[in-house]
Parts: C-alpha cells; sequence; structure tokens
DNA sequence: AATGAATGAGAGTTCATTCAT
DNA sequence: AATGAATGAACTCTCATTCAT
C-alpha cells in the first residue's frame, strides 16, 4: 500500500492542498520535470514534511494515481447509467460526464491525461493491476448491457467494440491536439457536437443492422 | 540547417553509433530528461564531442527529427504502392512495412513514436513545417487513390478514413503495450496476423457496400 | 535587494568564511574567472548551498559589492573627521585609516581594488547609483570643508583637487605593486611614511600659497 | 626566451595576422576569458598550429607582451624628441605620438592597456624585468634633458616627476573612462585639449618657478 | 608543416532527499 | 509533527591542449 498513516491522518483540507499542488505540478510537467520544491510551495508545508508522508517522488506520483484513479470511479464510472442500452444515448451520456469531471476537477483529468506516456517509470505491479481493473470496468461501463442485437449477426461484437472505443479515443486525441493553446471562449463547441453526433451517426450506420 | 559538417564526415558507423544512442535515451526519457551523459557514454566518445557535432542538446535532437523523417520517409512511405486501390490490401501492405521498419530500425520508430508529445520543445519553424508535409504525405499514401466506391453512399468518406485510421492506430498501440516485455520468439505471428485480417474483414464488412 | 534571507540567518562566523572565501577568490581571479567550487571548498560548505543563499554567481558577486560598500563606508568614509580642514592633516589621517581597514580586512580592500575594472559586468542600476554616491561621498569626505584660502588664486581649485587625488593614487599604486610579495614584517613603515610626507610636502609647497 | 624559432620563420603577412587576431582577443577579452578558437578562426590558420607555435596560451600572451613592447618602443618611445627641454612642449608631444599609435595600432594598445591588470598570471621574471626596463626608458624619455632649472628650488625633483606623472595618469585613465562608449564623432577634441593645457598650465604654476 | 577531431577536467546550476533542530 | 538548511550527484556545456593523420 501506498497510502501512509501518517499523510491519511492530516486534516482534510491540508491533504487537498497537498494534492491539488502535485496534481498541478505534475500534470503540467511530467514525472521528471516536477519540482518537489514547487509542489511544497504551492501546497504550503515545509520541504521535509512531504517525504514525511510519501517517502519519496515516486511513491508520491503512485498515490496520486491511485487516488485519482478513485476519484475517476467515483465521479465518473460509477455515474454512468447502465440501464441505457442504445449505444449512441450511452455515449452522448458518457461524453457529458467527461466534460463535467473536466469542468470540477481539470487537475485530476490533466493528471489521468498524462498517465499514458510515463512509461518511463516502472509503476508498482499492484497499481498496474488496479489500472487494468480500472480500464475494465470502464469498458463494462461503456458496453455492458449494451443491446448487442442491433450489430451485425456476421462479427465479433467484442472486435467492433475495440473498433469502435479505438475510434472514440482516436477522435478524442485529435480534439485535444486540435483545440490546444485556444481559449475556451474562442470554441464553437455547437460545431464539435455536431461533429461527434456525425461520427457516432456513421459508426451506427456502419456497425449497426 | 541543423546538420553539422563535422558530423557528417565520420564515418558511418561512427555515426550510427552516436544516432543509435541518441535516439534511444530521446525515446526512452523524453527530451528533457535524456542525458547527453548517457549518449556520448553508449556511443562510446568524448564528452566533448557531442557538442562539438551538434552544438547543444537541442540541435541534436532537431537533427534526430529531421533524420528519423527521412528515414521513415525513404524506408516507409516511398515504399508504399498506391497503385493498390483495394483499401483491405493496402493496408496489409503498409503494415507489412512498419513491422519490418521496426524489426530494422527500433530505436528510430521508437523515438517517432514519442515525438507528437513532445509540445514541450519549441521546434524550429521548417521541422514543424516539414513534419506537417510528411504527415499529409503518411495520409496520401494510405488513402490516395482509394478506390472510394466501395465504400457506402450515404457516409462521409474522410470521416470513415479517419476512424479506420484511429481503429488502425489503436490496434497498434494496444498490440504494442501488450507486446510489451515479451521475447520475440515467444509470440506467436500467425495468431496476430489472423486478429488483425479479422478487424480488418469487419472493417470491410461495416464500411463497405 | 540582492540580500537573501536565508544568508542573513547563518551564524556570523558562517557568513564571514563564505564572504571572505568569495571576496578572496574575485580578487585574485576576477569575476569571469573566479571559481564557484573554489569557493565552496574554502568555506566549507556544500556545492548547493552557494546557490541556495545566492541564486547564482552575479547575484553573489552584486552582494559582495554592496557588502564591501558598506564596509567601506562604515570602517572607514564615517571614520573621516572632516573639521580637520588642513589639507596635510587631512590626508594623513586618511592614510591611516585606510591602512588599518587594510589591516584588519585585505580580502575586501581588494575586491574593491578590482572592482572599477570590472565592466565586464553590467550591474544592477541601483548598485552602479550607490557606487556613485559612494564615491561621491569618498570625495566630500576628502575634500569638504578645506580651508580653500591656502590654495593658489589663480588656479582652478576643483582642477587642484584632481591632481592631489590622481597623486596620492598613483603614489598609493606605486606603494602597492612595490610592496606586493614583501613580508609586512620586512618593510621599514618609518621610512614609508617619511616618504607619504615628503609628497604631501611637496604638492603643499607647490599647490598653496 | 619566449619566441618560438618555427613561428619567426613563417612569412611576415602570416605572422601578423595570428598576431593581431591573439592582441584583438586577449585585449577584448582578458587573458582567460580569451578564447585560442577565436584565434585560430581570425588567424585562419588550424588549431593545431597555434600550440605549434607557441606550446601554450600563456606562452602565447608572453609573447605578445615582448611583441607589443617592442613596438611600443619603436613607435613610440623611439620618436620622442628629448632636445625638447619644455616639459608642457614635452608633454604635448607625448600625447601627440600616444594618439597617433592608438590610431594606427588599437590593438596593440588595448592590448598594452589591459595588462596592467593582469595579476592573474604570474608571468616570467625576464619579462617583468623587461616591462620595467621599459618603464624606465619610459620615463627617460619623458623627463630626461628637461630643464631642471624651471622647477622650485626647494623640492625633490624626481618626487616632483613622480607626481606630475601620477597625474597625468590620472587625467588619462578619468578620460578613458569619461569617454568609454560615446562615438568618436561626438567627442569635442578642442575641448579636452583646451581642458589638457590647462592642467598642465596649473602644474606649471605650481611646479615651476 | 599543418589540420581539426578528440579528450576530459571543470564550469555554473538544479534538485530529490536527509537531518539537525 | 514540522521546518528548511544542507548535501552531493548529476545536469548541459566550454575549452585549452593533444594527437592521429
Amino acid at each position: 500500500m501506498v497510502i501512509t498513516e501518517t499523510f491519511k491522518n492530516l486534516e482534510e483540507s491540508k491533504q487537498q492542498r497537498i494534492l491539488n499542488a502535485a496534481l498541478k505540478e505534475f500534470a503540467e510537467n511530467g514525472y521528471e520535470q516536477a519540482s518537489t520544491n514547487q509542489i511544497v510551495k504551492n501546497a504550503g508545508i515545509g520541504k521535509g514534511m512531504l517525504f514525511y508522508y510519501f517517502k519519496n517522488k515516486k511513491d508520491l506520483y503512485q498515490f496520486l494515481i491511485e487516488y485519482s484513479m478513485n476519484i475517476t470511479m467515483n465521479k465518473f464510472l460509477n455515474l454512468v447509467d447502465t440501464t441505457e442500452t442504445d449505444f449512441i444515448n450511452r455515449m452522448r451520456q458518457v461524453s457529458l460526464l467527461k466534460m463535467k469531471l473536466y469542468a470540477e476537477n481539470p487537475d485530476i483529468m490533466n493528471f489521468m491525461g498524462t498517465l499514458i506516456l510515463s512509461n518511463e517509470l516502472e509503476l508498482a505491479e499492484d497499481l498496474i493491476t488496479r489500472m487494468n481493473e480500472l480500464k475494465k470496468l470502464g469498458n463494462a461501463k461503456l458496453y455492458d448491457n449494451i443491446d448487442t442485437s442491433l450489430f451485425r449477426d456476421e462479427v465479433d461484437v467484442n472486435k467492433v467494440y475495440k473498433l469502435i472505443q479505438w475510434s472514440l479515443e482516436g477522435y478524442q486525441n485529435e480534439l485535444t491536439s486540435r483545440l490546444q493553446g485556444q481559449k475556451m471562449s474562442a470554441i464553437d463547441m455547437d460545431l464539435l457536437w455536431d461533429e461527434f453526433y456525425e461520427y457516432l451517426d456513421i459508426m451506427k450506420v456502419s456497425f449497426y443492422k
């Protein structure tokens, strides 16, 4: 377990200050470039305490991963309404939740976004396991209780799921890099939604009967 | 021009040692965290020589980008046979070339793979231009002279292209992380090819008339 | 403000060790060639601490200037008795103070001596201002409240001041280079004082009525 | 002897190229900051040759000192007309020669000007001796065959010489720092000459009968 | 005689981590 | 529990000097 007893015993608000400072620093600069000095400064704690709570930078990082995964789970995945069996509606729902989460916890989302790249760091075995579990849960939330009868009969539904998943991830990445640096106000959200729905439509036409 | 005369005059094998050491270091650690110390050590050259050849770390990085782009172009893109108008055959071809390039120049491929992320570094204007050209050429090689009459009439072909592109990238990424750490010998290539072709088949069924 | 809080909070003796090591290094080698490595070694502190206290080499240098100026002011200029209106007596006084200061703080004096030359470095605006103020004060201490009626009527007193100032500086420089390397004990101070007074006498004869 | 046989055997023009490049570099940057790379580049010779001719940087520097002293002697001191016994005329003469020499060989003059400061470098014993000889010769040229009967009877003429020498040096230094950075065209030479003569006049009034 | 590639010590600076208080 | 001064290895980069050619 990465979580230290000492850190857990801190008052909630102090924990938050530290976590937010760390998430921000890691998200903005990546693991190696992130400065523990900046973190303690922004968190308003003494230099020594960070290493009293977390032992070292890597441990802190691992804790943040675990923490972010939990938040993601609780504030995102668990809120997905899996009674919605129609794929397109499920997707609209998921996208809305994602945007809401980002608006409320941009640090966490940004941090999660940078995670994929960090193969620099060998993560603890159990963290990888938990991450995979989370991914699995995510997939479940995305694809469980979907009315598969809508899909073409002759194809492997699991593979279609993959194709759709990859497509949506690709679209998301493209959006991110396309919008990077632009001011939020300058973005025509309606246009983006139209575009998104059009992609969904094409997939519907293609993968549905 | 980033290329230095002094470096070009080195014997081929020495150039290769240096480039490979640098590509590996950058690919594994990213620009900032890559250590020029490690590079010279792995390349087996004196500490000063790297900066005699390249002036500074950034210049070396830019050179590697240019170099990798040229290799990619010559050993990959230019070899794509665009007279093949059937999409599925084109994809089989491209995948074969990619795998061959990776087997021969894994450092270059890994390096190119990390490039997209490196918004840390403001690259020289002309490098960005060339990179975009390369991307355009890449797209051309992938999608030019494709017989679009095979696709369903009611959908936007460009969007279908995107979906297919994203799907293939997604599959590739998953393969990479799935195979990471495994010995080449332990991998059942036939199984992978079967899987790959199955995905292609599904896309054919879905996106073609 | 160049002064760092962290440095000021050190115990006096440690501050002194660092300052003296730095003053000596800069005085002996000039700004560029002075080695921060040597300074920390001679000061007996860890390599990182110098930059924890001073941020960078230039800041350290600027601090030393400010510090030396203050010492010079407090231990030298402010002690000059300007009620003495007779020029020759004023000069004897000043010379005595100078020698005392040099005996007590040779590093500071040597450092101050090298300052004039260091146009290599663009000093902070306010430091230049303060230096000029110091020069002005110095001149004031040397020449204010002098009974000018002693000088010849037909000459520009300000120019005579200059001539005397230059003469004394020249004598001082010659002394320094003449005595350089000699042990203090081997120097016949009485002879030097005689010589000095003789110069003063000549100037008196020449420039006074 | 610092002069190397190999260097002396070079054709005159090549020697000149090397010497000028070195003088300029040392004058502009001081001994330590001077770059041997710049010197060979500006001289248009290979990197190795500089050290073939001069063994090391210090030797080159010492040679330049010797060389500059010789030039100074031949193009300056030896041209002083010592039949002029009137001090003020001698000074005007010397000043004119100095300015002419500077106009023709600014590198040498600048180099000589920086020499005083370089106590960083322990010069070879014989060089110091020769430098002192040169100084002595300089003094001779300045003060020999002067009609001492013009000076006041009661003072030590040698000391008056010193006072005058220091005064003139002081004036020169002040001029240099006063004019530093100004364009030549922006300087009112007549004003400077007037000022100079006025100082000479004061000295005449003061030190002459 | 001549080149310039090669070396490696040393430069200033940063930073995760430790430890005395 | 808490601080931040202290450490020192590692960083990128420079440069006088050497040496194979």
